[in-house]
DNA sequence: ATATTAAATGTATATTTTACATTTATTTAT
DNA sequence: ATAAATAAATGTAAAATATACATTTAATAT
């Protein structure tokens, strides 16, 4: 019916492009893969692949989501659409780019090894192809603005956390250094932590407890969007 | 070369939608035309266009913006792509969605007729086609947070207007009161606003001065993303 | 001169943010 | 058993910001 309406205009390929964070202690890190086809064959590049006719947007993002990490259910958002003319000199080819956040320890390590995948500090990315580093960058200012507002930090930390190292993510994320004795109080005072007996102790003599964080909470300060920094 | 390896994947139409927005003095509208095509042509829909070839999506916005109301140079910021299957009956349509900020008496009027074309206020819209309403739904709710960080409601009223007619905007955008006196202290803190000599004199008898904004520190406060509301 | 109308303005209190140094728990070495 | 070492845990005062709330002022119309 309406179908025959649309025929005269022009059709697109659609890209799906993952900037795909982690955070091992140290720095903020994305995820990238050797491109394995023409143009640019063999540069560094954030994960992506062609949307399917028969699947939305959003599931194309997550099917190649998994298919580098075999990760589901994964914190992923939309940052936005790329449709400059000349951005990929393979074709025009408008690209969708998700970001996502994941916990570097659980993603599979055969795989990201079959993709010649790695991970970088987002201090020290290398050359990408196309406008990837403007999607990274873009994607690193969301990021900082979403943790502002949203408790999504957690989903790059391990199930169990010290304070420290939370801190550590939040000043990866930001770049720059919080005091210890604010941060703490500011955080615990949203009650979505919740301390656990148990302390790690590698890093000093006394230890730090872990802290999991409280999912029924989190899920009311997430709806509601909380000042958190 | 390179433009071969990608002729198997499949090809999407790709539609720009833009969530106009306005105001009048009294409620934040929305500017909707009468659809002129299959399917559920008549029905009330946000103004689109399917993108070209040899344009940006972000040109293609920035064309259809023009088609509809003559205006270039527009606050216009790209939404969110909705890419569901089944979202246009019509046809797999992926629509990129843009929101607009115009004055609302610098519109053609002759050319919002012959699109048939009309203001709603946002609380009163009328039902729309495909998944219009829920474009409308997000467009309202970034425009909240942006404004909450961003000086960018000047972009919705007269060069000149009173403290008043901007307390107004503020409080048709967010749906709620302010205290006249707090708001005024706040806003001028910024120090974005400058009085003029000159008085409206329509809606008292005392009058109420005039402000223009000082677009210098206006650009600054944008970069900057300071915190207004 | 008086009445009318909406604009302009100030202050005290509560809350949040910031800056900053000492004490505590545990392990290791003596 | 005691002391030394290490990083974790903790409190408080000052500054800045946000909130709540009522009176005075400028201009016009009678």
């Amino acid at each position: 019916m309406g179908r025959i309406e649309y025929k005269n205009y022009d059709r697109f390929l659609l890209a799906v492009d993952c900037i795909i964070f982690g955070f091992d202690g140290t720095g903020l890190k994305a995820l990238l893969v050797k491109r394995g086809l023409e143009p640019e064959i063999g540069k560094w590049s954030l994960m992506g692949g062609f949307a399917e006719k028969d699947e939305s947007v959003d599931s194309a993002a997550q099917r190649i989501l998994y298919r580098l990490t075999g990760l589901e259910k994964i914190y992923m958002e939309q940052l936005h659409c790329f449709g400059d003319v000349g951005r990929d000199p393979g074709g025009r080819v408008v690209s969708i780019a998700y970001f996502a956040l994941i916990k570097i320890d659980e993603s599979s390590t055969e795989l990201l090894n079959s993709h010649n995948a790695k991970w970088f500090d987002l201090k020290k990315l290398p050359s990408l192809v196309f406008d990837h580093k403007a999607m990274v960058k873009l994607a690193k200012e969301r990021l900082q603005q979403k943790v502002s507002n949203h408790p999504i930090g957690f989903e790059l930390l391990p199930n169990k956390f010290t304070l420290q190292q939370l801190q550590g993510l939040y000043e990866a994320i930001f770049e720059t250094a919080f005091d210890k004795r604010n941060f703490t109080r500011k955080i615990l005072s949203l009650g979505i932590l919740q301390r656990l007996d148990e302390k790690e102790k590698e890093s000093s003599k006394k230890g730090a407890f872990y802290y999991i964080f409280d999912k029924k909470k989190y899920k009311q300060l997430e709806s509601e969007g909380i000042k958190l920094i």
